[in-house]
DNA sequence: CGACTTATTGATGCACTTCAAGCGACGTGG
DNA sequence: CCACGTCGCTTGAAGTGCATCAATAAGTCG
């Protein structure tokens, strides 16, 4: 079975089967990190790329009042950072929220893979900026919405990237974050957080049972949010559009 | 005099006269533009790569309920994007707010120029990694902090941002937002932007004329709302620890 | 089973939004 | 040259949405 971030780059553009084998070649030193470990902190100056393979990990700051800020919600195929390398050091950490399989990619494998396989070096272009894109779609969340379409936001952008992993089965996924952690990423209280839960439970959009999402209906709870999945750019799953850009056999080096 | 550009690169690592002779060659066909013009709609596909040379421009995104969130703030030696072409299309809009000069670089050189300078490769890349940083401490920003220090942090990164491309003198910079604008990145609206700008203003920390900020006390403000520079990555301005990687001369070309 | 974390609910108060009106600066046209 | 419109800033008044504090219930892990 293909790893979850083989598929996601998939989502971006077909891969051939060397540069399918060659992400594969990536992942080795798998490792088992409990909920709630750091995996990056704060000044660190990392030497390898770490892969999340399976569970949720998130970015965050602590202010200095003590409150924590997530800022990113790094789920099975993302990367914590790509070319950290080049600034100084982390400027934020990075935690777990689940327990999760991470992989440690030394700098040198991720340049010389990206160096023969021009489509995988796109396509990890692709992965930074759609980072960028979330990034700044979290911001019109938290600035622009309402705390209940704010958090149906969240949901909906979760079903689409955990979908394009593979995650999703009948519109459920498994979501770990507590109430407490959904409100240190949207910027509200916890006890707000579940009260507004409870309204869009009322209204029929969602369900949890047992860390386990489900969204009861798609199309009405994206309505509700006016979620836009453009910025995700998305274009070979189903929910991206299918664009006819015929690849005329890629030209992948081999 | 060199330009905006060069000097942001330069605050982040020097560059031979190779180099700078290099980005110099980037920069022709500059326009000017008025303000509150688009530079790039959403939906489209650029492509060349936008650089602001002078005043200030803003991405931005418009909610169904016809409020603008504003995402990022564009001043000289900005680029709009770096590397959009991956992607399908924009999925938000670039307005200016000021008047503009703008420059229009076909991607191709950029290509070329980052090929044939490894530094002003690894400079592009310490830009967008920059951009994403921002994002996310604005992100912190908005999620973590009271409107009060929220705006002073504003401010203290346009200070720093400003500095490092030589656009302030005594703690004094051109400042083209109107109160709606600030409003529209913070998520506040504009009555208590005015309210709190008028709490600072009684503080002592800033004072406004004539379109152009002065912080009456820099240490005060920094205090005020917290704000730890790092996530800037600047090392090579008064601000940044300069480490000592001893260069031989600054090599300022001047 | 007992300790601890997470979810839920109530009560209280204030910070922020919204609506509204007035003011000064600026530009335009009669 | 002054009348007028527009735009940005300022201030007031009113309502409420959200935070905070606090206590209980439910779930989870040893």
């Amino acid at each position: 079975m293909q790893h979850a971030l083989t598929r996601k780059l998939e989502s971006f553009e077909p891969l051939s089967d060397q540069a399918r084998w060659a992400l594969n070649g990536l992942v080795i030193k798998v490792r088992q990190v409990g909920a709630r470990q750091d995996l990056i902190q704060e000044g660190d100056k990392p030497e390898n790329v770490l892969l999340i393979l399976d569970g949720f990990a998130c970015r965050y700051k602590v202010l200095p009042g003590g409150q924590r800020q997530i800022m990113a919600l790094l789920v099975p195929g993302d990367f914590c950072d790509l070319n950290v390398f080049i600034l100084d050091e982390m400027d934020h950490a990075i935690g777990t929220i689940s327990t999760c399989q991470v992989v440690d990619i030394p700098r040198q494998a991720i340049d010389e893979t990206a160096t023969h396989h021009a489509s995988i070096a796109r396509a990890f272009w692709w992965c930074s900026l759609v980072d960028g894109a979330v990034l700044r779609e979290w911001l019109v969340n938290i600035g622009g919405r309402l705390p209940a379409p704010r958090i149906a936001h969240l949901f909906c952008e979760l079903l689409m990237r955990l979908e394009a992993v593979g995650r999703v089965t009948d519109n459920s996924y498994a979501f770990p974050l507590t109430q407490t952690e959904i409100a240190e990423t949207m910027g509200l209280s916890d006890v707000h957080v579940n009260r507004t839960w409870g309204d869009l439970r009322v209204l029929g959009l969602i369900h949890l049972k047992q860390r386990v999402l489900t969204i009861l209906d798609v199309e009405r709870l994206k309505a509700f949010c006016d979620f836009t999945p453009n910025y995700l750019h998305l274009r070979n799953t189903r929910w991206g559009e299918r664009r006819d850009l015929s690849w005329p056999g890629r030209a992948e080096g081999g």
